[in-house]
RNA sequence: GCGGGUGUAGCUCAGUGGUAGAGCCCUGGCUUCCCAAGCCAGUCGCGAGGGUUCGAUUCCCUUCACUCGCUCCA
């Protein structure tokens, strides 16, 4: 396997991601997505909005505003529950939730003493009392509790005061269920339906890393889908299946992805169930997809805070009832990386020698097609052929280099198929095409070309 | 934020108190005409700021960034 630093390069180098920045020497965790991975993101968003919005009866998708009024993140938890109490060993400097280690402590020496609902001075004030070691270096010299609250804020207007404070989203799903109502009213959807959304979310996480893996600006594709009470298990098991049958689908190698159902106490505070896609990146296993069973926890919250009733009115049964949601969300940049991660293979050549070939699925491939004429002189034909071809698909055309270091360029950045301009396609208007993964070459007519990659360029 | 490591060309790296090279890549030309050929020529750099010094990429300070752990989770 690839490993990290070598993808990072790769990326640098063929114009996927570059450093954010960096002429100013960078500015931390933040990537920015070249040429080429512009266009590989826009393919993984073009093919989750198919597979889950499009080809859905069901399910819609929905742009909302990145800034939201406050109120928001209030019902949602975020501004309470997303803060984590964090506390310094002095002596090893090693860094703990407050609440962790008092937990633990008490498990470990059996004390039953009621934690819940204790605020930060009452942990403090616990940790002090029972005299709770570092669990690192076993002493006791603790730094106060401080809150890291991971929503980014901004103010809203040209004064900067407290009254115009707002915050930006640390997830898209709050955008979907705050416009539940105006959604399944204008779109006649009846329950179960879904809502997706495509979107940037903003976190301040204490510790991002590994390349694109967390980031503080990053790109969610969240759906959350309303189902009546009680048949929320069976769409949970549903879009479980569904985005491992995705990924298998867009080529990701079963070997590189598990599933793994989290245990009651990593649950978060909206979630009765949650399970992990995990995908083994280059740094070992980490969490690509999560699939949560949210309960009616949003909307009830909403409908609590705003005063506003988010309830569903069946209108066969005249039934009324807050929906259940299920949430398949999966952040961009983890499926580009895990894509990326799965697509290279370093392959062997009988001389000994060896090439990097990026093996991305034909439709998440960040180009389509390269044109290439075999001399320059044949230029002008070839030309003719990349306007045939670039009206349908992300085609380039190079002229330059030997043809052999051609093939290998574009295998480099995955591009399933090369179109070669010789001098019989002058006499005969055919041209060769040849394959990335086969490396065999077949000949075709200039004027079926389109038909015979419109076949190849399609969704399962 | 705290502790350790790092910072020289687009990439991988070498090197020196007297202003820097190698390989790969890239560009142009000749050649070649279906899988990294060859030859000739060429472009590009000491993370930033300050200090010591006649002179700093090299020594010192600061800063910025990257990276590994602590935390987190799309």
């Amino acid at each position: 396997m690839i490993s990290m630093e070598n993808l990072v390069s790769l990326s640098k180098n063929r114009g996927f991601v570059y450093p954010g920045s960096e002429i100013y020497g960078g500015l931390s965790n933040t990537w920015d997505y070249g040429p080429l991975g512009v266009e590989l993101k826009k393919n993984i968003k073009n093919s989750w909005w198919y597979y889950f919005i499009q080809r859905h009866r069901n399910v819609v998708g929905l742009d909302s505003s990145i800034l939201m009024n406050p109120s928001v993140w209030e019902a949602s938890g975020h501004v309470s529950g997303f803060s984590d109490p964090l506390i310094d060993c002095k002596e090893c400097k090693s860094r703990f939730r407050a609440d962790h280690i008092v937990e633990e402590y008490f498990i470990k020496n059996s004390i039953h003493k009621e934690l819940i609902g204790a605020d930060d001075q009452r942990l403090h004030e616990i940790i002090l009392e029972d005299r709770i070691p570092c669990p690192s270096c076993g002493k006791h010299n603790f730094t106060n509790i401080r809150k890291f609250n991971l929503m980014f804020k901004t103010s809203q207007g040209v004064t900067e005061s407290a009254s115009t404070e707002i915050y930006l989203r640390p997830e898209t799903a709050q955008g979907i269920f705050v416009d539940f109502k105006s959604i399944q009213r204008s779109s006649r959807l009846l329950i179960p339906f879904g809502v997706g959304q495509i979107g940037k979310s903003f976190r301040n996480e204490i510790t991002p890393g590994n390349f694109i893996f967390r980031t503080r600006e990053f790109e969610q594709m969240e759906l959350e889908f309303f189902c009546k009470p009680g048949t929320d298990l069976e769409w949970y098991d549903y879009w479980k299946k569904a985005c491992w049958s995705y990924l298998l689908k867009m080529g990701i190698k079963e070997d590189n992805i598990r599933m793994r159902d989290h245990d009651k106490d990593e649950l978060s505070h909206y979630s009765i169930a949650t399970s992990d896609i995990e995908y083994l990146y280059p740094f070992g296993w980490g969490e690509l997809w999560g699939i949560a069973d949210r309960t009616d926890y949003d909307l009830s919250q909403h409908m609590k805070i705003s005063g506003k009733d988010m309830q569903y009115l069946d209108p066969h049964t005249n039934e009324k009832y807050t929906p259940y949601v299920v949430e398949p969300s999966v952040g961009v940049e983890r499926l580009f990386l895990a894509f990326l991660v799965d697509a290279f293979d370093e392959e062997i050549l009988e001389d000994g020698s060896s090439r990097n070939v990026m093996r991305f699925h034909p439709m998440i491939a960040p180009i389509k097609i390269g044109v290439l004429p075999l001399s320059k002189k044949l230029s002008p034909k070839a030309e003719e052929v990349f306007h045939l071809l670039s009206a349908h698909y992300r085609v380039e055309m190079d002229e330059r280099g030997s043809i052999g270091r051609r093939y290998r360029r574009y295998d480099e950045v995955g591009t399933p198929f090369c179109v070669t301009i010789d001098f019989d396609s002058l006499e005969d208007n055919t041209v060769t095409i040849r394959h990335r993964d086969t490396m065999e070459q077949e000949r075709i007519d200039i004027e079926e070309l389109v038909s015979y990659f419109d076949e190849r360029f399609q969704y399962e």
